[in-house]
DNA sequence: TCTAGACAGATTGTTGAACAATCCGTTACG
DNA sequence: CGTAACGGATTGTTCAACAATCTGTCTAGA
């Protein structure tokens, strides 16, 4: 299976299902169902549960189960307030140096661009993930990298609320290209007022159709 | 026991024996061992590893177990990186209207000023680690409070390998009171100004000590 | 002497069954 | 109609066992 732990291939499993809204927010996933569906034990469907908890991707409440989290425009606002201070930050924070280590960057901008062309929108999001983690990564820490980590998995979630993903994700791949030709250039200054806009328009594309969701509901 | 869970109490445990140094950064911590030791099964203790290691306290190796962090010069460097942006972040984003919200940060200098008395300096550390989270929780981000609950964590690791702790910790306790009077009087900027320089201050002491230990090792 | 590989012991990863504790929806009662 | 007891279902924890992997030792060979 993927490489070693069962219990990692298992979160695999369910972060999949939680992505692509096989379960919701709010959801219920419990030991017994999950360990039946993919045969494996419920010792290992529990530690896998540790696994996406520590990503936000499922809340554990004692002696009450794990749940999808709810997510709400609250929880974009606070998503998108982190990202705005932690990746224009970071941008702001290279030098001339730092050119010639954008690989992963472009190898995420060319991911996106491949699956786009394929209409594979689950993919583009996974490459626009890798984008801005790498791009964080570029700050050579860590502890943010863990952050990040955890943002951007937690984007996600809130990105599979949304109804049509095409919607949200298709501009993101011009703009993670437009802003690495900027990176590339040196010019990094204006790349992270570019970061800063784009986040802005992202986060309020996402909040307009969570606040339009919370209405009718 | 600690409400609930007996793995969480099993991770209060380990997390002492860390804090207190009876665990020593590199040494391995075997299942069986600690299983043993506190009369629980081992699959409980596997839980506690997976609590202890969301906060950074133990590192799990596939296959290989878990073990206390190896901390270098480079993690105070990282760790005090993020302090520096984010606590003085949160301070001068704050508003007259928090100038009534401060009741956990006194508590929290109330009870660092009491245990200093005693001189029990490991709870002086967990009361300083108590006043820096809420310090940062005033910023209402649910998402920054597990950072910073991991940041503080792993902070009790870094000064856990320093030999004498009163010399670290002494010094809190009169500058988080001080840094609080500014707060009170509403006096945000230059509150964030002293953080910053306080924060300075402490990282250099930290960092000479692991430097020093660097040196001989 | 040093390196490489095989072997054995110890540890981790996973399974399955079992039981206690807790939660939750239903029912019966006031 | 509200409430309290009841019972089924789910979680928390233990235990025993086995497979897979690691680690250190020992031997064989250059």
């Amino acid at each position: 299976m993927s490489q070693g732990s069962t219990a990692r291939a298992v979160g695999e499993h369910l972060s999949e299902w939680i992505t692509e809204g096989r379960l919701a927010p709010g959801d219920k996933v419990s030991e017994t169902s999950v360990a039946s569906q993919l045969e494996v034990s419920r010792n290992t469907v529990r530690e896998a549960f540790r696994l996406l908890a520590h990503d936000g991707l499922l809340v554990h409440e004692f002696n009450r189960g794990v749940f999808v989290p709810q997510v709400t425009s609250a929880d974009v606002r606070d998503v998108y307030r982190l990202r705005l201070i932690i990746e224009p930050g970071v941008v702001r924070a290279l030098t001339a140096r730092d050119t010639h280590r954008l690989g992963t960057l472009e190898a995420a901008v060319a991911e996106a661009r491949t699956a786009a062309r394929r209409r594979d929108w689950p993919r583009v999001g996974t490459a626009n993930m890798h984008f801005h983690r790498s791009l964080v990564a570029l700050a050579g820490s860590p502890r943010l990298d863990v952050m990040m980590r955890r943002l951007t998995a937690e984007l996600r979630l809130l990105f599979a609320v949304i109804d049509d993903p095409r919607y949200l994700y298709q501009p993101f791949v011009k703009r993670n290209k437009e802003l690495l030709a900027l990176m590339t250039k040196g010019r990094f200054e204006e790349g992270a007022d570019y970061l800063e806009s784009y986040l802005g328009d992202s986060e309020g594309a996402i909040l307009a159709a969570f606040e339009e969701r919370e209405r009718t509901a």
